[in-house]
DNA sequence: CGGGTGATTGAGCCCGCTCAACTCTCGTGG
DNA sequence: CCACGAGAGTTGAGCGGGCTCAATCACCCG
């Protein structure tokens, strides 16, 4: 007897394309509770790097930053997770980066060993595994372009559009995060975050209520972000 | 009857842990004509940024630069592919980059639905996926520490240490590539890079017979490299 | 031995960083 | 209700690392 499963494509065609798949539905059909959910205060360390990985996690509600750090202090922050994300896979049994609750933050955590035997039994789990990795791998080549060739404005500006993106609050966005913070994301100094928020608001790109609180015109945004060719 | 396959980890044990199993090992056991293998000469276009992502590529031998552009010709290199990598993998039906020969290269080609079909069959397939896709996400963050937060200097060195451990003759690294894609990695200019070697050769770090012929202290570069916490 | 590409070196400039002062916001307590 | 303090954000002045522009050098190919 066959011992394989029936044959059926990997990537499922009701989950084609990923786009029509986004973050919050990853796992969704998964029980919540498979390792419990959890409450952190602000600043409130998740995982350490180079701790064992035990769990896979995802926001419920508030926002989480991970990043990476130098001996002498300055830090990389390599993604914002927000309500709907995973975070916290690794390929290895180590974390890579070091998690933090941004603002007071309630995840659920998927213990990983019954997260991969449910892969192994469940080609729909498999293929979001798939899906938020190479998700990730996505994003991360944005963010090199960004890191590496886009001068300061530019950056804010894709930021923003970014965030307004993912709060899905079209036009309004509510920053959970400090300019150091965003200074940290983007490869910058908070100073100097400031000041192109400063210019975009002369711009007339955005405006602002609150440092945290921002209006912004996506289409003048968007001129200013130095879209690539794609 | 179960229609579920036999429960077994997603992770098999005999593959634990991801650095016992090098990219050159990812995907060996299928047919490595899939789609054909092929040959590019030197520059030449193996895919475009945006379009369809109809196979998945493995070089046999040679280099591969994956880079994305903006609009005014600055140039992003997101990834180099040397011997055994994976590369072209994408969640969505587009390529996200761009994808060059460096030198003459050969590659095998995978077609991308057969691989799916694959990955539901077969838990090792769908978990070397997964895991191919989790080391790039792996490199990809400490490429945005780089990028975001490294001097020249330290970029440098990382990135001989990097090749010193990917073209695995350690101590000689024959570099495939330009000192214009090495800028375009590192997010520097080529007169950067240049300088930068000059001053890790005056240094002791390293010494040149041709400019690609690297003959490295490597007890030296890493301490040049400001590793991070890890 | 030229021709051409790639790499190195030099001179000067500019964007983003550093250091510092000031402002705004908001929570707390009198 | 206001006074106060602390933390976050903004703004300013000046500096410097890496960029720009340009000349020279090295190494292959004929």
């Amino acid at each position: 007897m066959d011992q394989l499963a029936p044959v059926q494509s990997f990537r499922p065609a009701q989950l084609r394309p990923a786009e029509a798949q986004p973050a919050i539905y990853i796992l969704a059909g998964l029980p919540q509770t498979c390792g419990g959910s959890f409450d952190y205060r602000a600043d409130e360390e998740i995982y350490g790097e180079e701790e064992e990985a035990e769990f896979v996690y995802k926001v419920v509600s508030g926002a989480v930053r991970c990043y990476k750090l130098l001996s002498d202090g300055r830090r990389q922050i390599g993604a914002f997770h927000l309500p709907g994300d995973l975070f916290g896979l690794e390929d290895r049994d180590r974390h890579q980066l070091t998690a933090e609750a941004i603002v007071p933050t309630k995840v659920v955590l998927l213990k990983r060993t019954s997260l991969d035997t449910l892969a192994a039994r469940d080609v729909d789990v498999a293929y979001q595994l798939w899906t938020a990795a190479a998700g990730n791998v996505r994003r991360a080549e944005s963010r090199m372009l960004l890191l590496g060739r886009k001068t300061a404005l530019e950056r804010v500006a894709t930021f923003l559009v970014e965030m307004d993106d993912r709060l899905q609050r079209h036009g309004f966005v509510d920053l959970p995060m400090s300019r150091r913070d965003i200074a940290d994301y983007l490869g910058l100094t908070l100073e100097t975050v400031s000041r192109a928020m400063t210019q975009l608001k002369t711009s007339g790109a955005l405006s602002l209520s609150g440092a945290r609180r921002v209006r912004i015109d996506r289409t003048l945004l968007l001129r200013m972000m130095e879209a690539d060719i794609a």
